[in-house]
DNA sequence: CATAAAATGCTCATAATGAGTATAAAGAGG
DNA sequence: CCTCTTTATACTCATTATGAGCATTTTATG
């Protein structure tokens, strides 16, 4: 038992890390591997992601995100992903990323175990324009949704979304009905994940934000996953297959870091646009309304943007100017990216 | 041929995504799957890394991470890695991140199918002390290395790394050698992850700087893994098994960039330690030397750490104040860290 | 021609940074 | 004990970056 990763190590070039808990060393066990994308785009103000609506088993609608088996012909992943959605949809990608690799065994509840792999790899791409792209018919459809009909709670442009209210004293009960340490642990990570109190709402948190839920049973997916009963108009936002809305929820917060690093925004906007639409772009992705002065001196001073010369007939009052993302940038910057430190400040209703 | 993906989401709850290039979309494949391990501690102002060393079949030694087949026992990856590790090195781990998750299926040359996995899941982990752990015996040994063993030219604490100047000759040559298009390319790439010209040194950029010196074949691995004759001695830096050191590269880079905004590195340090060792240990990890003065005042303004209200024998001088982190601080600031803009410029050699 | 709606331009107080200068508190050597 | 060296700490100062507004400029509308 204890001497099972020495023999390991002994045998096997480039050494040996067993996860099991029980004994020697398998040799490397075949598991099924899973892809999944969130493809994000952005359209009249809206962050827009690609879900796949079908009929379950049972007759009731599902939403999903594009996923299915990983096959070992391609290269490397991110190229293989990228084949195929731009096969698929006709559009080049502009951005792929690696999300994130998924492997809990406890939350793939409610799906065939066909569909069901041991590890879902997860990528995010971003495209310019929506296209229906991935055909459907039959009991299947691909839609493009704005995301925050999975997550409503992370929409403050119109100032706190009301229906936190609800949650907070869900998630307040949540926390009371644990024995007095663990209480205490909940409370702080509600704070934190929520903005209550001294922390401040930080929309990057999506992740934590849809773990709490998960784990308080206010998502509709805790309560399939353990096998209880919820109407789904009852759980806070849309619910989706299996664990698909946990790594919409990590695209989310992580596309919302990045861009206030990396220009990763202008991979969602034509080749020339407005600053305005920079900034309703910029604000759909962060869910919060920012300084439209401040915003732009940034954009400017950052050298993010060049003058096409071109104006546009504004959407309202006075015309605006064209400007394209600098790609130089890149070479100039260390980090060329927008840190929205959250502009002004909506009443905290 | 067109139709697969329609067929497939039919059919399958969650939608499918065939990775495939070549035709209908199979049943989950079976692959096997691999994990590995990028465990650091740091101690004598040196990053360390912990390292398999180890013959291999032809009798040269071989320097690897710890690795090893994944195993469907756990619950979560993570706590599957956090379990074996914490039982084999009997020490807890402060930090554990999924790193990233490695698919190329032409990386893997020069190591036996066997431990050859399909897709590698890399971690990250950060450790307060350094234990042999890992028990080693015949051919095989478990070595804490500093990890500009493997990456000199990171390393520019002491002003610009001399060996540089040959790596950036080398550059040169190998973009000179494309054809015109592909040749701008590679100075761009070249100028933005060395920081020629315009563009200044950017301590993030290892997984760029190590692809690009693996590509122009200036690392031992890309002639291995291209079949070609290298003496070992001839490469940038000490060679690693299989594709370890583009996950050590990974590791690095993520490392650098994240403790700007989270306060990763007080779970490398002790419980108690003074500023000046905070930053021994930052410079180290961040491979750049900062301004003493304005460091302290970030770390205190920032509330990072709060005193002891004990001081230490000086390792010269005045003694200096001890301090703890502060964990509270993660409730108060959204994003703790220590925006190392670097420092004190070393002179340009 | 007055108004409304955006797009731009500028100002201003404050906070955050980058670079130093000045002091303080040990140990080492004579 | 006195001086020198070394590290720890305190402060200062100019420059930038940020957060919030006010003021103007251009169009479209009624």
């Amino acid at each position: 038992m204890s001497g099972s990763a020495v023999a390991a190590i002994r045998r096997r070039p480039g050494g040996s890390l067993p996860v099991s808990g029980s004994g020697a060393p398998l040799s490397p066990r075949a598991l099924s591997i899973g892809l999944s994308a969130v493809i994000v785009a952005a359209s009249e103000h809206e962050p827009r992601v690609l879900t796949i609506r079908h009929s379950s088993p049972d007759g009731e609608p599902v939403e999903a995100l594009p996923a299915g088996p990983l096959e070992a012909e391609h290269r490397t992943l991110e190229l293989g992903l990228r084949n195929w959605v731009e096969r698929q949809t006709s559009q080049r990608l502009g951005y792929v990323e690696q999300l994130y690799t998924f492997g809990d065994r406890d939350r793939l509840v409610g799906a065939s175990p066909e569909a069901n792999p041991a590890l879902t790899v997860a990528y995010l791409a971003l495209v310019r324009e929506m296209r229906a792209g991935i055909a459907a018919g039959g009991s299947a459809e691909a839609v493009w949704q704005s995301w925050y009909r999975y997550f409503p709670w992370e929409d403050w442009r119109d100032g706190r979304p009301p229906m936190l209210a609800g949650i907070e004293t869900s998630l307040a009960r949540w926390a009371a009905a644990a024995p007095e340490a663990e209480a205490r642990l909940r409370e702080v990570r509600i704070q934190v994940a929520f903005g209550l109190q001294a922390a401040s709402w930080n929309e990057e948190l999506v992740l934590e934000r849809y773990e709490l839920l998960y784990e308080a049973g206010i998502v509709f997916e805790a309560a399939r996953d353990r096998g209880l009963a919820m109407d789904e108009a009852d759980g806070a936002g849309v619910a989706m297959a299996v664990d698909h809305r946990r790594i919409l929820a990590t695209a989310v917060g992580r596309l919302r870091g990045k861009i206030k690093y990396r220009p990763v925004v202008f991979e969602l906007m034509p080749p020339a646009f407005t600053l305005s639409q920079l900034q309703k772009t910029v604000e759909a992705l962060s869910g919060v309304r920012l300084h439209k002065q401040n915003f732009r001196r940034l954009v400017e001073q950052q050298g993010l943007v060049e003058e096409t010369g071109e104006i546009t007939a504004a959407t309202g009052g006075r015309p605006a100017r064209l400007v394209r993302f600098r790609r130089e940038v890149a070479l100039e910057r260390p980090a060329p990216g927008l840190r929205l430190r959250a502009g002004r400040r909506v009443t905290i209703s």
